[in-house]
Parts: structure tokens; sequence; C-alpha cells
DNA sequence: TGTACATCAGTGAACGCGCGTTCACTGATGTAC
DNA sequence: TGTACATCAGTGAACGCGCGTTCACTGATGTAC
């Protein structure tokens, strides 16, 4: 997020994210630099081609490096490990589905219902272009693998968008020392409005949540054919449950 | 379902089954049939336990005949592959999620605000104490895997529950020739509502699968860490999402 | 009840495969003087 | 601008591992007479 931001400041958080051990080299300007560049993205892209088959737990170093007619142990001049490839992979997929609802929602307009009817169509429109990078970012999670921190921010983006739209549309209201859930809930709800910086209604929030489980859960039913042989295809459930949503969300 | 039925016509049953290659012998009297049923059940449960690390992936045949102190070549003796094994995995697990919701909902009374309290409550539990197996059967497929007939009809079992409740709460009007959603929308609620053989209505239909995805949704999230670090224990939101869901399923 | 034969459970070795990762090496590219 | 050295990319062989499945075999259990 704020992506124009981190552009002015490119080259201070280059230095600290290579300070974290983070290489991200700022503009490749030697051959070497340049050919380490274009490898690096093309054995990810090989691995995410790979993805589409074998699902994430397929995804072999080696399979990659046949892909790319290279030995297997050369992709260790670019990845550390099997692990750090699929962290690469996990990255770029939050932000891949980020960049598309975000773009989806810019277009369709400020108003609260356009917002999430684009940023509904948006998700399931590429969890059907992208089926293994949605299952591997939001299915089963790949046994033995421990997602690092720096997949935390990525993930955040899309969800951070959608707290920002419910405080828009329904802000908790002034002077509001009574709250209508327990305070435990009441607590995890401040922290999320807290760390989004925004402050939605206690109903909103339940609501917000609600629907949002149901929007990834119907991606999941329909990509994971927990409904085969019956919506099939789904796309008028899928609009009859964004309108429910839609009503559910902004006619309070 | 219908197993009351099943269990009358157990005879004929199994002689069909046999003929269709599924072995199911109605009690064992030989002490070879003793110990072939019970070294299945053992290599079933081992394969369960199995399943608790590695997830269904990392299940492997040779694995599991180490845990029961046998040859891996013996295990065929009792399923023909590896995914025979998944398959029985698969069959078990729905049935057991099926069992305890039914169990939950049947001492939770009549009435349908408490049957869904119930329900929803039953699947969470189920998934929280069996992890691997909600993974298993709700999760992203064993990629290589294709379930067979076999498992759809287990599969089915909670859904034709729900789907009841939805039609006692609220049944399609009689005489009802206008329809509140699209044809192709129409056709499909038909052909469910025929399959267990009862009418909810249309606005009933749309709430019933929507909630439906969002308990799923929910335990999904819940189970492979989707909001780590937000709705940690997440025990408050669920009962908020069931209540919510409870009021659109039932005050029309 | 006893014997001869058929059926079945379980063994251990083997086939052929793929995997992640390491290591000593070569040759090319970059850099300091 | 030219040379000497350091850095890095990529190779191919190897280690050690696990997997699903097959197969000829042995010994125990069941069955027909």
């Amino acid at each position: 997020m704020l992506s124009f931001v981190v552009t002015a400041l490119d080259f201070l958080h280059n230095g600290l994210m290579e300070a974290h051990g983070e290489a991200k080299p700022a503009a490749p300007r030697t051959a070497r630099e340049r050919a380490r560049a274009e490898l690096t993205a093309e054995i990810v892209e090989a691995a995410r081609a790979r993805l589409a088959e074998g699902g994430a737990i397929g995804l072999s170093l080696r399979a990659v490096a046949r892909d790319l007619g290279m030995a297997s142990s050369a992709v260790y001049r670019y990845f550390p490990s099997r692990d750090a490839l699929i962290t690469r992979l996990i990255v770029d997929g939050y932000n891949s589905l980020a960049d598309h609802c975000e773009s989806a929602m810019n277009t369709a307009g400020t108003q609260g219902p356009q917002q999430w009817d684009a940023l509904a169509h948006a998700v399931r429109g590429w969890a059907k272009a992208n089926p293994h990078e949605f299952a591997l970012l939001y299915g089963t999670p790949v046994p033995g693998y421990a997602a690092p921190p720096d997949t935390v921010d990525p993930a955040t983006r899309i969800v951070v968008r959608f707290v920002q739209m419910l405080a828009a549309s329904r802000p908790r209201s002034a002077g509001s020392a009574e709250r209508t859930v327990t305070p435990e809930l009441a607590a995890q709800f401040d922290f999320v409005g807290e760390t989004v910086g925004v402050a939605p209604d206690d109903e909103a929030f339940i609501v917000g949540t609600s629907v949002w489980t149901a929007l990834f859960g119907f991606v999941g039913f329909e990509l994971f054919g927990s409904w085969n042989n019956t919506f099939e295809p789904a796309d008028h459930l899928f609009s009859a449950h964004v309108e429910l949503a839609s009503r559910l969300l902004f006619e309070v």
C-alpha cells in the first residue's frame, strides 16, 4: 500500500530492506545484475506455471530447474531453499490479488455498494483465473511450510481496503461508550480498526467479517469442487450472494 | 441418507454393492474374516493418525504400514491403492461430521433457530477437533486424486439436513408461479430441492447458501490461519456470526 | 474326524522414480590498481 | 588502457531419503470329501 510514497522513498527503503537481508536492488546496472534480475523473474514465472500442475506441494525446485533447462543446483544461486521460493510465490500472489482488486475498486467509483460489487467480483475473477494461487493463499496450508512474517503485509492489503470501505459506510458513532458486542470481541474489533486506522461500527464489523468469510467460502467451494453437480456454473448464485451482502452492508 | 431404509434393505444392498466390487461383508464369522475386519479398521485408524502430521498429501502407505509394524506390501491386501485409502478416509470423514451434526441437531429440539445454532457449532466443533480431516474434505483437493462417486452420498448428508431445515422454516408458498431469481438459478434451486425432496423459498435458498458458505469459510479461515493475530480466539466472532445468520434465516 | 487341496495374509527384496540440498569445479564477469 | 585478483553463475555428480507398486515366496487358515 501507499506505493507512491514507497516509490519516492525507494532509495532509503531499499537501504533499510537490505539491512534486513531482503535483497531488492534498486536498479540493476551491471550485466550481472540485469541477468540476475531476469533469471530470478524467470524462475518465479516457471514456478508459478508449475503450480498449475500438482499444486503447491508438487512444486519442486528440480522441476522448475528442468523447465528452465538449468541444473537444479543453479536455482540455489537465486533462492536459498524451496520454502523461500514458495514464500515468494505467496507474496506475489497476495500482491497480484490486491492489485487486481484495488484497480477494480478504483474504477468502480466511490460509492460503497459499487466498490463492494467490484471487490467481490474481482476476488472471484482473480481466483478463477489463478485457482492454484488462490489455493496457495487461502487453501490448506502447505505441510511443513511456515509462512514468514514477510507474507503478512501483502496478505493484509486487501483486508485493509475492505475495512476502510466498511468504516466509510458505517463509522462508529461519536461518543460511543456503549458497545453492542462482548468486551473480548470489542477489543478485537478495536485492534483491527486501529491497525487499519479507522473505526467501523460494531454491527458493520460483524456483518463485514461474515460477508468476507462468505465471499472466500464461496470461492473456495467453487474452486475445490464442493458443489459440483449443484451450482455449476455458480455465476447467478454468486451475484445473488453479492446482492444480499450489499443489502446487509449498506442498507442499515 | 435414508439410513433406516438402507438398514431394512441391507441384504439386497450388500448384494448389489458386491456386484459393483465394493466388498462389505455383513457379519464376519470365520477367524480370518474377523482378523480382516479388525486389521482394516486398524489401518484406517493409523492412516487417520498419520493425517495429523503432514496432511493428506503426506499420507503414505509406507508410513501407515510402518506405524502398524507390518510390511508395506501387506497393506495391499486391504486397500488396492493409496487412493482407495484416501477415499475411505474421506467417506469416513463426511460420515463422522454428519453423525456429529445430526446428533447435535437432534438433541437441540425441533425449532429452526435451535437447530441452526446446534448445526453451526457442531460443524466448527468437529472441524477444530479434526482439523486435518476438515482440510481433506473442504480444503485444497489432493493433487492427482480424483474423488470417486462413492464420496458423493456421504458428502451430501449434512447438506440435506440443512436444506430440510431451510424448507421447514421457509417453504415456497403454494401456487408460486412467480420466482424471485433468474431462471437459471431457479432451475438449480429446483434441482437441489427435488434431490432433497423439499422446496424452500427462493430467498431462503439464497440466504441459506450464503450462510452455508460463510460457515465453512469461517472455519476454513480459522483452521488455515487466515486471521492469525486478529480474531484469536475466534469464539466470540463466531457466535456473533451464528446469531446474524439466525436472524437472516428465521426472521423473515 | 481326518486328510488333501485351495485360499488367503503377510514377507522381504526389488524396480524405478523423484525429491532437497551440498560440494568441488569451471569459466565468465566485475573491480582495484 | 591493461593487468591481477576477487566475485559470482552455473555444472554435474553425489548423498540420503522416501515413495507406490509388483512379485515370488512361506506359512497359516478354511473347505470339500
